[in-house]
DNA sequence: CCTTCGTGCAAATTATTTTCTTTATCCGTT
DNA sequence: AACGGATAAAGAAAATAATTTGCACGAAGG
């Protein structure tokens, strides 16, 4: 699919000469993905058929269809390999964050579990209510964007980032409403009382995080967010846009299952908006 | 620089030929990227040399280089040209949103004024006391999310989404506070009038929000997001992940400049997160 | 009627791939 | 320990395919 992530995995397994070309890849890329197969050739010292030998490892059909996916796949993949920011300056600090932010979108797309997502938005269109929890600088900013989203959509839904709140609520929830949480280390050990809590009342459950974590495994649902951990790669802000993303991927399937609601609601918001005129977001409506 | 930009400006200058190329780019993009000069020409009706000269015309070296520039683009550029998802299914829906945010962080990237920028970070990192005001959906967001990142920084920092409280923090505050607020449509009026009020108590405003609007216009600072408004390509969420970015890189910033003070508080905020035993943002400290 | 522009054809050039051969390395046998 | 065969890697050269150039033709507009 991705050529840089091909590209790591082979890595050991790659001859002298093959690796001679993956270091033109990673340090002058700009070169690579101008130049014709006997330029890199030349310039990495080996004949062009190896060059062609080493498309065809990474899942190219040839020479050129690698070329493209090189090209495709640059934009958003370079910083697999330059970790770092150059310099303080502005430029480069905001050439870094922006990168970075478009990394996590592109490695969250890669492994969105689309059945999971598809799952949760069906139990949420059809929840009677619902309880949406979270924590920590991260995850209740997702608990209450959730809100913000959703009840647009004419959805019953609450949010909160107070533990004591989230098992009271937990205990108070039927079994016909959902109770959706998110960490994003998996571990808040709260949130995961609050999901068992309601899984004996059975009351639905459905987690956004790491998989295979204590969160994960205490919920009935989980949509996997597994974003790599590397500090200096992926800072958490990052983190918190690919969130931001799949939140609203789950929000727009789930407003396509309620639409004749949602638009009446959202007709009433409107309303009640331009009445107050000028709110701030008036565009936020054309979701 | 950009393929589709210059196809966009071009368009009305194309001959007949060159125009059945120019829709084949437009509408079977994949088909494109992947085909040969030979195979683009058959199914555009026209000779190759055609081609050959359509991508110089769009300024580009060769057809090869034409192809490299294009594929480069495309993974952010496509959507300028399909505004809606195919489908509502859920793998449509999701390239969609993640695309345009993508496209989002893209432009935002763009047209980023990078002095404000840095000027607005010197303010912020040097005031004795910030205010972070925003209402609505979005700006409360980004004033709160200011906030939570900020104060890891060791600075005093208060936010509001409350137009009252805004007032009455305006009118409290003094020359060597800042005060900081925004707004994705920039009209919001009381925003506005808090702007006002602190100017003539000689307290420093920055606004980030859209150029040239009212709100831009009261602050001292500016901070311009203009991202295209067109409701069925960028949808406020996208807007939003480009805010979300635009204080990550105002926060990186800000860091660099109180560094001392900065690793003093979070060592102190762990130190207290690891007490209390796995808080959910274990990595938020990273940053 | 002439000019100009757009276009395709065919030849020339260039790039890419295939095939074949050489070289180096590893392993088992003597 | 030395030899020989097997295997993989890499290059040379040939074959193929793609791309560009030069040129000529025809249509549209002056």
């Amino acid at each position: 699919m991705d050529i840089f992530a091909t590209l790591q995995e082979e890595k050991g397994r790659l001859s002298q000469s093959e690796s001679r070309i993956a270091d033109i890849l990673l340090n002058d890329f700009e070169f690579a993905v101008n130049a014709s197969i006997i330029e890199l050739a030349g310039k990495a010292d080996v004949s062009p058929p190896t060059v062609t030998r080493f498309c065809r490892r990474l899942g190219c059909e040839s020479f050129s269809d690698f070329k493209v996916q090189l090209a495709r796949t640059a934009y958003i993949g370079m910083r697999y390999l330059k970790p770092e920011p150059k310099s303080q300056e502005p430029a480069d600090v905001a050439q870094d964050i922006i990168t970075k932010a478009q990394n996590a979108l592109f490695l969250l797309h890669r492994s969105l579990d689309l059945a999971a997502v598809e799952e949760t938005a069906g139990r949420l269109a059809k929840a009677e209510m619902i309880y949406a929890f979270g924590s920590g600088g991260n995850s209740s900013m997702v608990a209450s964007e959730l809100q913000n989203r959703l009840f647009r959509l004419g959805l019953r839904i609450t949010s909160s980032s107070d533990h004591s709140m989230q098992l009271m609520m937990a205990a108070a929830a039927k079994p016909t409403d959902v109770l959706i949480g998110s960490s994003l280390s998996g571990r808040n050990a709260e949130l995961v009382r609050a999901f068992t809590l309601a899984r004996e009342a059975r009351v639905p459950t459905i987690a956004l995080t790491q998989s295979g974590s204590p969160v994960a495994l205490a919920a009935d649902i989980t949509v996997p967010v597994d974003l790599p951990e590397g500090n200096n790669i992926y800072r958490p802000t990052s983190t918190r846009i690919a969130y931001l993303a799949l939140l609203d991927i789950i929000a727009s399937l789930v407003a396509y299952r309620v639409q004749p609601q949602a638009t009446a609601t959202l007709r009433r918001i409107k309303q009640q908006l331009v009445a107050h005129r000028d709110g701030d977001d008036r565009q936020l409506l054309g979701d």
